[in-house]
DNA sequence: GCTTTCCTCAACCGAATGGTTGAGGAAGAG
DNA sequence: CTCTTCCTCAACCATTCGGTTGAGGAAAGC
């Protein structure tokens, strides 16, 4: 389907059915009926919405009998999350050179170091 | 087109030309002419790129003579930034439970809760 | 064996998406 | 006023997407 990873993760939660099946497998495990059962819509589309996900990695389905428990996997929110704190640092980085050339270069100051806890790359 | 705004604001940055376009934007504003230059596009198609954008709140333009500068807005960002961490939160709010459930067993600790989920707000 | 439960695959449908081309508005330059 | 530049609007086209229904596989229960 679309072409790279960071592509499908996006457009994989673009669409409010699968965050929130994203929100509510963050709190537990669940089979796809389970999944399908708050929505107003069949169970083959959730099935499809799930097969998405997966795509996206960002959930993996192993096997119980019928029933094929639907788990949540974390680390490939972190390539969003990266995405997002790259351009904020360049975000940043431009206010602070328009702050210097406005306060006439001082010498390496950072008046703004990023608010974050650890996730730098 | 699309509902609300968090889906608004995954689905424009699931087309990697836009993620290009809104990396760039955050080193410095640009025209459209500038924006279209380095894609292989038309520029007809960068202005509907943009207009995407715009919709969903990442870049507004304003006007300067005939060009129409694109300038990024940084608050979008907070939305999908809020999500992202409220999952997170859930995540870990999981093993923590998962924890408390392995370390104590308590009485009345229902250890699969009915899928009486609370929907996505 | 047969049935039931849980789930996926396949085909189809309407709407949205990303691209094209062509026409045209808005504003500075001559 | 005319011309050029920059950009958007409109129509069209192919593909994708989210949904449906119908058929069927896999595993437990009878």
């Amino acid at each position: 389907m679309a072409g790279d990873p960071l592509s499908r993760v996006f457009a994989a939660l673009a669409d409010p059915t699968r965050r929130d099946m994203v929100t509510r497998l963050a709190v537990a495990d669940a089979t796809v009926g389970e999944l399908a059962e708050p929505y107003d819509v069949s169970v083959q589309a959730v099935s499809k919405h799930l097969r998405v996900l997966e795509d996206a990695g960002l959930v993996s389905r192993s096997r119980d009998a019928q029933r094929r428990p639907v788990h949540l996997e974390a680390e490939v929110f972190d390539l969003m999350t990266k995405w997002i704190e790259r351009y904020r640092r360049q975000a940043e980085e431009r206010y602070r050179r328009l702050d210097d050339v406005l306060r006439d270069m001082p010498d390496d100051v950072d008046p703004l170091p990023p608010p974050q806890e650890g996730q730098q790359s």
